[in-house]
DNA sequence: TTAAAATTTGAAAATAATTCAATAAGAGTT
DNA sequence: AACTCTTATTGAATTATTTTCAAATTTTAA
């Protein structure tokens, strides 16, 4: 027998949820038919992504969480883009911006604890194109994703 | 016939969605009734907090996207947690976490555009408690909620 | 006012989720 | 290894939800 949750919580993570049209239905007064037409509509204009879950991260050995400024090195790579899509692949990595100021790009990183952090930043942090970083370190999250934790 | 399309993206971004468990059945080799048995078990657990869409957000209104960082006066608030949870109820703010170094808190806002940033940044940035804050914007999003753009 | 397009709705059909009892697998003890 | 206890998986039946589709309604634009 294997152990479905680490998998269960790698899809839902990204995907594999639907959105709950009785539901939707009920709250809005209308009918479930008329959510179904409205939400094809969203989904079909590109409105919507996808439909996900959102974790107590501390309970999927992702509590320790850190932004990452990021210096580019403009020798480097053809577009902050490149190098943005390269991160996109890591799962540890939960956003990835480009930013105006004096950083060119900003992460948020999940690990377990500061060592799994310390595994992720000597792999993903010294990749070529990436000249100088400075990490601010969550210590209490309020809000996540749209979603008030706690 | 009143609009549902912002009441639905409103219900959507926190919530009102479910996990489809035939499709994560098929994904993991696995019957539906197991799988149900193992979600209901992480939802009692607490380790799922909600299930929720995510969207392009240049197409709900939401397209202008700001870090704030943000110092805190320590005379006017008993806790960080206390102005954060006042700042959770805006929909404008899509995570809030308190952090290491020069600045207390972080904040992700998510607006139509900079002057409704400017609109939003009169009405919460100049909360008592709230001293000095500098805003990062980002330029082009890559990834968010783990959730690969474009 | 009228015609066309977009949206809502109801009924029926198709899928999917839930319940529950039986079975199987794993963990720990003797 | 045999036994017991606990946890996890499964199949069958029930219940609930989603999807389809045609008809009706509402909105938009001429």
């Amino acid at each position: 027998m294997k152990n479905l949750r680490p998998e269960l919580i790698a899809l839902l993570k990204k995907g594999s949820c639907t959105p709950r049209l009785s539901k939707l239905a009920a709250k809005t007064h209308s009918k479930a038919t008329t959510i179904h037409y409205n939400i094809k509509q969203l989904e079909s204009q590109g409105v919507i992504k996808t439909y996900k879950a959102v974790f107590d991260y501390k309970k999927v050995d992702a509590g320790f969480c850190t932004f990452v400024l990021v210096n580019l090195d403009k020798k480097e790579y053809k577009s902050p883009e490149d190098i943005g899509s390269m991160l996109a692949e890591y799962p540890e990595i939960e956003s990835i911006d480009i930013i105006t100021g004096e950083w060119e790009m900003l992460l948020k990183v999940r690990t377990k604890d500061i060592s799994q952090y310390y595994e992720f930043s000597k792999k993903v942090l010294s990749l070529r194109g990436i000249e100088r970083t400075q990490s601010l370190n969550s210590l209490f999250q309020i809000k996540t994703e749209f979603v008030k934790m706690q």
